[in-house]
DNA sequence: GCGACAG
DNA sequence: ATCTTGTCGC
């Protein structure tokens, strides 16, 4: 009888985690957590009628908005279906979607999620990317954490990096990092006089910003975090995440995630 | 040292 | 992530 444990921990070789500690660490050096892209956020519906007489701005006002997500088969666990799908930011109506069902053998071992879905996600970017295909996104959603992680690294960062493309990390659930736990953030959404605020610093134990939690919806009780990923502002995240919120979970990661699943079901799993 | 821990 | 029923909302 091995040593196993009953629980369903998950963990592997601390000699693999320690490789993938000082990738993490090297593709760090490369990160940008400000505003690095061409265009504007666009802000009220007023300005952007030409109409405004300030025209000395030509930047290209945001539209298109990616969303990237990773489902599983439930027969078999080892089995993905990656997606990617762009959306228009003014209409938040699908213009582009893209598949890859691959075979995933690397383990969700947290703190390392980029190791195992970042690389078919890649895959879907440099295909749309070499392709020449139209609506290349101007910014990705990432269903993952950016600066809103242990060192610093989430899957929203390792992805923007590796595409040199903006991201914003969208974590449904809070990663427990500096400090940060589910109990904090409860007591800060629920204490006396925030109970109309939507938006939330998280600031760890070390006095970092790490990201925000933020109410998406009137009705959301559960808050989802934002975290930077790459080449934007936790401000400018933040503007772009509620301009694509139709529910709680913003509309580019919600398409991927509803679509991704459907993909799966097409193709016999589910 | 042990537990907690995005998807 | 995935396993699940009913239920509420648009």
């Amino acid at each position: 009888m091995e040593k196993e444990h009953a629980s369903v921990k998950t963990h592997c070789s601390p000699e693999l985690q320690n490789k993938w500690i000082e990738i993490q660490d090297s593709l760090k050096k490369s990160l940008k957590i400000e505003d690095d892209f061409s265009w504007k956020i666009p802000t009220s519906e007023v300005q952007n009628l030409e109409i405004n007489t300030e025209n000395l701005d030509s930047r290209a006002i945001l539209k298109y908005v990616g969303g990237v997500d990773v489902s599983f088969s439930k027969t078999d666990p080892s089995i993905a279906c990656a997606t990617l799908v762009v959306l228009d930011l003014n209409t938040l109506q699908v213009v582009y979607e893209d598949f890859s069902t691959v075979q995933l053998d690397i383990p969700y071992v947290p703190g390392f999620l980029a190791f195992r879905e970042a690389p078919v996600l890649l895959d879907l970017l440099e295909k749309m990317k070499k392709g020449s295909l139209p609506f290349y996104p101007q910014i990705l959603m990432v269903d993952g954490n950016g600066l809103l992680h242990p060192r610093g690294f989430g899957l929203a960062c390792h992805l923007g990096v590796l595409a040199n493309v903006p991201t914003v990390g969208i974590g449904k659930n809070l990663h427990h990092v500096d400090g940060l736990n589910q109990s904090r953030v409860r007591q800060l959404l629920e204490a006396e006089g925030n109970l109309s605020k939507d938006v939330f610093t998280l600031i760890g134990d070390s006095g970092s910003t790490l990201g925000a939690a933020i109410r998406s919806t009137q009705d959301a009780l559960k808050p989802i975090f934002i975290s930077v990923g790459h080449r934007v502002s936790l401000a400018s995240a933040i503007k772009i995440v509620k301009m694509s919120c139709r529910f709680r979970v913003p509309e580019p990661i919600r398409q991927a995630d509803i679509r991704s699943k459907a993909c799966l079901r097409i193709h016999g799993l589910s």
